[in-house]
DNA sequence: GTCTATACATCGATAGAC
DNA sequence: GTCTATCGATGTATAGAC
């Protein structure tokens, strides 16, 4: 019986030296130390250093997954889309490392594998289908949400970490863009001959 | 005579190697040996690695400046409104490591100095100008601008550099934008009392 | 599995000779 | 101003004792 496995407890320090010192400073034997290990014995279990961060990478996806599941979506598709925006800002900007790890092409030679990346895409098509629940289904629309979102976050945590400057525009900037994907639907249907049915 | 200075020099160098190598794989030897220096001459121009990045983030942010005086702008502010969003959109996207280096934090222990923010502040209170000729004065509006433009920049250069799948997104946010200020500012103007004249 | 020991190449930075 | 020499770090790797 153990609490936790070692693979975990050095993933759980890795969290916290990088929550202190920057995604990049991250050192194999400054890790080992923490973990009560030499540097030599953590290539028992990750193989690199980028594995590392490979894990964490798949580790922060799974946990905004998890957090997704948790919520109990409201009826309205709306007030779903909603609350989805508000919990993935809170997720990018109570931890800036992981959003930079996340979101940003920051750790030299770091690429996320491809099982990793599948995790990733989990995310983007759980959006997508609360967005299409609203009726957003072209897919450039479902970029300029990305963006939006994006940008808020973006600002935020490079200009004012921790703060809302930007994050309290969130509910106004969805309704910007309900108004926005509907005046041009609306456009659409009225200029543009219809589909024969 | 010199056709360029040695600091001069060394800053061109080091922005070749970190467009090839990324931001945070300038090496002060490599960058010596490109120069024909040794790398501990380089502390004769620059006191740090650091100072040399700050240098190069100043350098940018007037290479900005330069191209925006370059601009003839159109009577229409909407217009130059226009103008200067896509040149800023098109600065940052033609150089992902120079957009890295001046509007992401990447660089472990990096801070701009207070004269290289100088530089960033005039850019920044240049785009304020701009959107109080078509009448965006309030503080909350400006930052949704940047946040508008920021997502797009960032999804471009995280997701397809050198693409355009966002940033064609450009004039329908704008239009987006422009929208959202003036259904404001018309709500506004019809619910709230006014002030005594 | 973990240790010690050792190795190699890399890094930023400093001291001091010339 | 440029050099040699050196320092203390880093990631990575291997060999071999226990």
């Amino acid at each position: 019986m153990h609490t936790s496995s070692p693979t975990r407890e050095i993933l759980d320090v890795a969290w916290e030296l990088v929550r202190a010192d920057g995604l990049s400073a991250l050192s194999m034997r400054e890790l080992g130390a923490r973990v009560g290990l030499r540097a030599q014995s953590l290539y028992v279990y990750f193989p690199s250093k980028h594995a590392i961060y490979d894990a964490m990478f798949t580790n922060a996806n799974r946990e905004l997954l998890d957090r997704r599941r948790a919520l109990d979506p409201p009826a309205d598709p709306t007030a779903a889309l909603r609350e989805l925006a508000h919990q993935f800002v809170e997720f990018c900007t109570e931890d800036t490392v992981r959003y930079q790890l996340l979101f940003q092409r920051t750790i030299p030679g770091f690429e996320p594998s491809e099982q990793s990346y599948a995790v990733a895409r989990e995310v983007l098509d759980w959006g997508r289908r609360v967005l299409a629940d609203v009726g957003v289904t072209d897919p450039a629309d479902f970029d300029l949400y990305t963006a939006l979102i994006a940008g808020l976050v973006a600002q935020q945590n490079a200009n004012e970490p921790g703060g809302d400057r930007w994050t309290r525009l969130l509910d106004r900037v969805i309704d910007m863009f309900l108004a926005e994907v509907a005046r041009r639907n609306s456009n659409t249907d009225a200029t543009l001959p219809r589909e024969p049915s």
